[in-house]
DNA sequence: TTACAAACCAAGCGCTTGCTTGGTTTGTTT
DNA sequence: AAACAAACCAAGCAAGCGCTTGGTTTGTAA
């Protein structure tokens, strides 16, 4: 069976990470997370890469185009993993449920790296970049709040579903700083522990 | 009645904000926050408080001695507040409730642009700095850890503690991004919404 | 085999950066 | 008014930065 990443790559939504583009974007992702993107320079990413940093611009006009493309793939593959989520689940507290696990898998898994590019980097977008990638964050937050007013209409959640999404974000993507599937505490286990957080026992 | 801040200048153990220091330290913390460690210049820095960029290195020996000073700062002040805070409550759900706050004000009040640039800038520290604040971070999550077993010992909180301090610490770490005392809530109610993650009702 | 484009190299330009230097101004103490 | 230190200025250096350039290699399809 074909993977979900597979479909997008043919479908020309998301750049196959194994093309030379795409390679270059996961390894910018690493050094991204791990130093910082003003604290990486071309060289650096050439030099992970492979290829002298003049190089670079054969594939990006720009370095800050760069970020941009690390961030919106990453957007652009997590979206559409949730929407097939909430496709294959039936009750409100599964896909709520559905959306975290979601959430924890973009942070902790193939995206992490780019996940936490985008909380962390966005200053340095310029205001254009800024605009497009938050319209596609739109898309996303919709999903999570449609769900949320439907749970608060059914009695499962309590409180304002934009403040109950804001801490739900803090909280899942600060996971990023300390969770380590090593640790003994599978990711399912977790996301069950911050479903807690929203939804009355 | 001398204020909290005026007596920890006065032991010497945080910088007056009205000194030459001082002002450089505000004015460090504020462009910091708004454009970043890496992109904010020696020059942009001396711009704003009205010097030469050459005369900054009469008060600090680096750059990154500015951002160790912001961060160090923060935490002493914040410490100091967060352990009067405790003194002058009783049960142990006031407590929780008081470092909830006191975590919220250091982050929205007078400290919130420095403790923004500690969860975002700390890669751009020396490993030796990084150090040097991690120490003096643990023993402000000592203060947590200990409020939250008591807490849990009383029944008041359940799951394991740490992951409970560490999805607190997520959520309200975030409200930097998104929290306005103008938009019709105040700090107070956010707190009490933010316990209800803690405890249970 | 030829044709062509994608991918890459080697070299370096122009600019900005953090920081240094030697000297001057300002404020306080005696 | 003398003495001294804290605070600051004006100028610029060395290094590192993003990016450009003209040319070469590699892969692919007819």
């Amino acid at each position: 069976m074909k993977s979900e990443l597979e479909t997008l790559v043919e479908a020309g939504y998301v750049t196959n990470p194994e093309s030379a583009r795409g390679r270059l974007l996961v390894k910018a992702a690493h050094l991204f997370k791990k130093k910082g993107y003003e604290r990486t320079t071309v060289r650096d990413l050439a030099n992970e890469v492979g290829i002298q940093s003049g190089s670079i611009f054969h594939h990006f006009k720009t370095k800050e185009e760069i970020l941009k493309a690390v961030m919106e793939e990453a957007i652009r593959y997590n979206t559409a993993r949730m929407v097939r989520a909430l496709e294959t689940s039936d009750s409100t507290r599964e896909k709520l449920l559905e959306l975290i696990k979601c959430e924890l898998t973009s942070i902790t898994g193939f995206t992490g790296e780019a996940m936490s590019v985008l909380v962390y980097e966005w200053r340095s977008l310029t205001e254009e970049s800024q605009a497009h990638i938050l319209s596609l964050r739109d898309i996303y937050e919709k999903l999570w709040l449609d769900v949320l007013d439907q749970a608060k209409a059914e009695g499962l959640v309590s409180g304002d579903t934009f403040i109950v999404r804001r801490f739900l974000t803090g909280a899942l993507s600060w996971t990023t700083t300390w969770f380590d599937e090593r640790g003994g505490m599978t990711l399912d286990e977790l996301a069950e522990q911050a479903l807690l957080l929203a939804v009355k026992p």
